[in-house]
DNA sequence: TCAGAGAGTGTAAGCGGTTACATAATAGCT
DNA sequence: AGCTATTATGTAACCGCTTACACTCTCTGA
């Protein structure tokens, strides 16, 4: 690899006129700067970005820390941030944190080490305070689908409370009168807010909460199918269920039907994130949408507005969910 | 951020002592290391990785190179290349290529600026000339689900001939004798083979290859909506079609359906990588598994082989499909 | 007792850039 | 032409770390 000497030594100037040329920093005499560019072009030089790094303690870099770098929610989520800031000629570093602290915590200082400009984290297991500390750094980090008190103003969040009220209710409005829930862990923020909302949407209606038709499961389909079981065999009656994301929907599905149940005539089933799949299911599955492409483009813009100071594009910092009724829900 | 100096200074010994503590080399005696470590602790030292990548010419990262960051294939790829080589102390550096030369080429030089120990390709626009020799290069690198003459050695390949083969094999075994085909876009190499593997077993089993019952689709649902539209409208009789992916065989699910044709009764049909949805779909969708999962990991074996020594783990360098056989298909 | 070996540590020259500051070249004006 | 204000370029000190090499101490064994 060429390194910024001996382009300099081949165009006949100096280090510092290589730089600005590559820069595009300060003035250079067109003819100096058509020299530059004619020896880096027969060097075949690129710039080692790793010194250039180092040098200006920039990296031109956004790290991203992520649960998991599978799953249909995660992937729509990169895509969006990575293309955005790829447009804004930036790059991103991805990590994966597996919702642990010790490998979250040991990602989010190799990112740091390697002189990001900014992060975009969506974590679990970092507490408030570990958080709100660091946004006191001297590097900006956003948070997804998180809001900390203190840091309002860099958190992209989701009212899940309001997920899983509008999800209930949708059902509700249908004329259910006897729901069951497929929670995914209690303990996950997530699940237990959009459980709230379940209960508020019930309560709304002059409803009981019946616990024997909560379900917890772990987020994954096989605990729908689990869930769908053991709250058919409950014998406690009910005509629709909703689920804490599509993937134990799915599951759902399949039980109801191996129980001889038709979907939506004998159940309605609703879903939650509204991913891909949603649609490809039959009947197609009614879902809430979370809009996770617009949090990871608003995640884009807030770095491109806070550690560079592009400030052109609005910013939502605040998302709430809305609900997609589709064939797997019908009046009762 | 405290510098190695500052720890230095701290602990009262030279730099060049710090740094041998840190990276566990040359002797040390115990007192002394206790001491460096103390600073560290006081001065809640990390090592800047871009500074010890620029001084020691290695990064202890790899970069990985995919054509998207969503879609449930390259999720799963890209998880397990990253938790492999995160066992190994080793971190990814993943970037998007789109499946644009232009990108993908933008994408592999900023990966080498940045002192990648090695690379991870999933590439389709670059020329296997330019592969090969950058193959040459100091940078050891692995070709995902590609294979180029002359260094087979660095390719994990998937056959998808024979993936297109055991499709429509799986088909006719079960007594089908007229299928259709939707194929993803024909320049694509993938799709290509594919549809020469279907014509193989075509033959095999003595039947024509009718033109007619060949949709050229995207690989997206839409279009194997779309294409079994047409099928079906064409007016050629067929009882089964075969999906160059899960998603458009969901699209032809859906229009299948339509058309009030129960499958797989009337209509068998199978799908090409066995996505996590194939399972979630109703009746099961059959589909060809490609061992993504093991693919990514291989991969990560083999930059743990070239770039690092570690060879301690077998690497399979060729993969070939194998039909799930579900409840989408069945005898005529 | 003393040379030689080995262990432990320090010195200083990079790695490949950036950038504040100094200096040289040119342009603008009287 | 002469002087100043700009503009263009060069010099050299970093950025934070690694590492070849030199050096200083023990510790052996003859």
């Amino acid at each position: 690899m060429a390194t910024i000497y001996e382009v300099s030594k081949l165009a006949g100037v100096s280090l510092a006129t290589v730089s600005r040329v590559i820069n595009n920093i300060d003035k250079v005499k067109p003819a100096t700067r058509q020299k530059v560019l004619r020896a880096m072009e027969d060097l075949n030089y690129t710039p080692n970005s790793i010194a250039q790094s180092l040098a200006s303690r920039r990296s031109n870099s956004i790290g991203v820390l992520i649960p998991e770098l599978h799953g249909p929610f995660f992937g729509i989520m990169l895509s969006h941030i990575e293309s955005e800031l790829r447009d804004a000629g930036k790059h991103v570093m991805i990590m994966a944190g597996h919702s642990d602290e010790a490998k979250e915590k040991e990602s989010l200082e190799l990112l740091l080490s390697r002189n990001c400009d900014a992060l975009i984290l969506h974590v679990y297991s970092l507490t408030d305070e570990y958080l709100l500390n660091l946004s006191k750094g001297s590097v900006p980090i956003v948070l997804l689908n998180r809001l900390v008190a203190g840091m309002e103003d860099r958190c992209i969040s989701l009212d899940n409370e309001h997920g899983g009220y509008i999800a209930t209710k949708s059902l509700l409005e249908l004329g259910h009168k006897s729901l069951a829930y497929i929670s995914g862990p209690h303990w996950k923020v997530d699940s237990f807010k959009r459980i709230r909302g379940h209960k508020r949407a019930l309560a709304e209606f002059g409803l009981e909460f019946d616990q024997r038709l909560m379900f917890e499961g772990t987020f994954e389909e096989e605990s729908g199918k689990l869930g769908m079981e053991q709250l058919l065999q409950s014998g406690i009656p009910f005509t629709g269920v909703v689920c804490a994301n599509d993937e134990m929907a799915a599951g759902a599905y399949n039980t109801t039907r191996k129980h001889g149940l038709k979907i939506p005539d004998d159940m309605s089933i609703i879903g939650y994130d509204d991913v891909a799949f949603a649609r490809y299911l039959y009947p197609k599955l009614s879902s809430v949408t979370c809009h996770i492409d617009q949090m990871g483009l608003m995640a884009a813009r807030s770095v491109l507005k806070y550690a560079y100071e592009k400030d052109n594009a609005a910013i939502q910092k605040a998302f709430k969910p809305s609900v997609m009724l589709r064939a797997s829900v019908d009046k009762v």
